[in-house]
DNA sequence: ATGAAAGCGCTAACAG
DNA sequence: CTGTTAGCGCTTTCAT
């Protein structure tokens, strides 16, 4: 343990007079000592070993303009934050690459509208390098309080573009909710399928509308009876179900909008005497862990690495971040990544 | 909306110079205002307004020596097992608090002791004024982490005092655990039960402690077989369950750890034949939402305000950070807080 | 390759 | 009450 005088911690004068070197060269080679003498190297680190230093972050941000920080912008009524397992591992994927580019982590957590003032303050105020969001209802005004703010973001999930003519696109981080919803349903289409049915998720949000768009892709001329409304909760994937055995009764496939829906829509199909799969083949989206193998029959789902989205989230604001800090003005807004997915084939289906 | 160049943002520079005062004035009004009179403190406030100007956060930290930001710590194990509202709500709090007293909340998120070094080094690098940490099992090194970083911090939960000879003690906030579970067991015994046997929590961790100890504060000479150990989760709850049935078939009341614990016990009385509350009365403690009203009979439990928790931390961990402004060294270590528990009588008991 | 010196934007004595 | 003047600790030209 370094030894430290209580009060002030060492400076990098201190450092530098210890090492018999210049504060500028001490500075060299605290960030990462290129084009320094081996030997003058080695003095510095072993000062500031003994010296136990650390830079003072305030005073590197107000020469270098850099935080060293970015936001994680959390709204409230959208997510259960950390009950939910969901957000819980994006967070977690974030946390770890931001780490790994030793940047900081700080939690803005957005109660409603009425905070948006506070929030565009704070990003505005030059506190944070950059943020992330994500992605939100139709009609929330998140988005553009955070691009009024004009930091550079990056968003989960694709965000519903408002405007829509020349405002500047925001980069997002989002699952191939089309292409995993082809998936599964091609899967039940492999399976000789025939009259099968989508539960989806409310319209307001892009990812429910991707599955449906998914859907269709495949099943190009789809019995609109055959399609369900329901909001991602299990009791609406029940209700769903139970509206759809009313009205085709003779459905033998369903693809619902996530796992949650299928939960609530196999319960009813069980209450009907159907067999999943022999009677009604079932998939869910998303691989939520706790749903899918706690039901009978595990249930065939769509994975995605929710993780893995976190981190690239991350990745993609360091690239923007860099391109700010190049050129002065953008290299023109950066590609948006979508992460692929995959059917993980259970007994459901 | 101000207008704003895009690079630079206006300096007190600016803002000075275009309300026709000293940097020193600009700066006096930007922080309140106090002893300038009210024409300059118009004018001045006029002119960042129409600068749309922000204080640079970097340059103010750099000579107050105070960064605005405190650090909550969450470790990854616990974080799990409290994904449900407990911790969540507990942050809010936190988040709420720190919002009124303008300070921003910085996320650790420590995976295992590999992270204890960086978390150590963030936390001595003066990054945050203080910390904000919860109390974990007895023998999380994470405490002495965070006290060798000789950073101002806070415990959610009491925890385990390391040493326990001369070492600081560190303020805590916490719920009265055992008085709660003393209002549980006399609410047993107030409704004439004589044999009231506890499940208790995990005897790594202070809260679970408390309750055991609450229980015998009422029932001082208990019959050991009426204590059985469980872990928090709602199996182990229904195997104490078992384990009480098959020794002390005569149990009349049970009074659990908490909610989860009750819950599975619960599953096992009724397997068992038994009707709760007439033949066995059944108290839980957290008052957790989901668990108390989705279980039938609904259950008679111990609530605590978790979110005032999470305020309290802030501001006691305000009050250590201004006694140490204030005189250089400590007052002396502040008051840890005990919040009260009120006892919640549904059917159950 | 190294050092000297000029700030980054702000606050806090200290004068006036 | 207001302005002047030093820095806070660090990075970064610019000379050498």
């Amino acid at each position: 343990m370094p030894e430290q005088t209580a009060g002030s911690r060492p400076t990098l004068e201190a450092v530098a007079a210890r090492a018999g070197v210049s504060r500028a060269t001490a500075s060299r080679v605290v960030n990462g000592g290129a084009g320094v003498r081996p030997p003058l190297v080695d003095k510095v680190r072993r000062a500031v070993e003994e010296l136990g230093y650390v830079p003072n972050h305030a005073a590197r941000t107000l020469v270098t303009r850099r935080n060293g920080a970015i936001a994680v912008i959390i709204a409230e009524p959208e997510f259960r934050v950390f009950s939910d397992p969901f957000f819980e591992q994006q967070v977690r994927g974030i946390s770890r690459e931001l780490i790994a580019y030793d940047a900081q982590l700080v939690l803005l957590w957005v109660e409603g509208p009425g905070d948006h003032g506070r929030i565009a303050r704070y990003l505005g105020g030059g506190h944070v390098d950059g943020a992330l969001a994500f992605s939100l209802h139709h009609d929330d005004e998140l988005p553009s309080v955070i691009r009024r703010a004009r930091v550079p973001a990056v968003f989960g999930g694709r965000p519903f573009l408002p405007g829509g003519d020349g405002e500047p696109r925001v980069p997002y981080v989002d699952a191939d909710n089309r292409g995993g919803a082809r998936e599964a349903v091609r899967r039940l289409v492999s399976l000789g399928r025939t009259r099968i049915a989508h539960i989806a998720g409310p319209r307001d949000q892009t990812s429910a509308l991707d599955r449906i768009a998914g859907y269709h892709d495949v099943l190009l001329d789809a019995d609109p009876e055959l399609i369900r409304q329901g909001d991602f909760t299990a009791e609406s994937g029940a209700r769903a179900m139970a509206e759809l055995l009313e009205h085709r009764p003779d459905v033998d496939a369903v693809f619902a909008g996530n796992d949650l829906m299928a939960s609530g829509a196999l319960r009813v199909l069980r209450e009907s005497g159907r067999r999943v799969p022999q009677d009604v083949a079932l998939v869910g989206f998303d691989d939520m862990r706790t749903v899918v193998e706690a039901v009978d029959p595990p249930l065939t789902t769509v994975r995605q690495d929710i993780e893995g989205m976190g981190r690239l989230m991350v990745r993609l604001l360091m690239r923007v971040l860099d391109d700010h800090g190049a050129n002065g003005s953008r290299t023109g807004s950066p590609a948006s990544v979508i992460t692929p997915t995959t059917l993980v084939v259970r007994a459901s289906a």
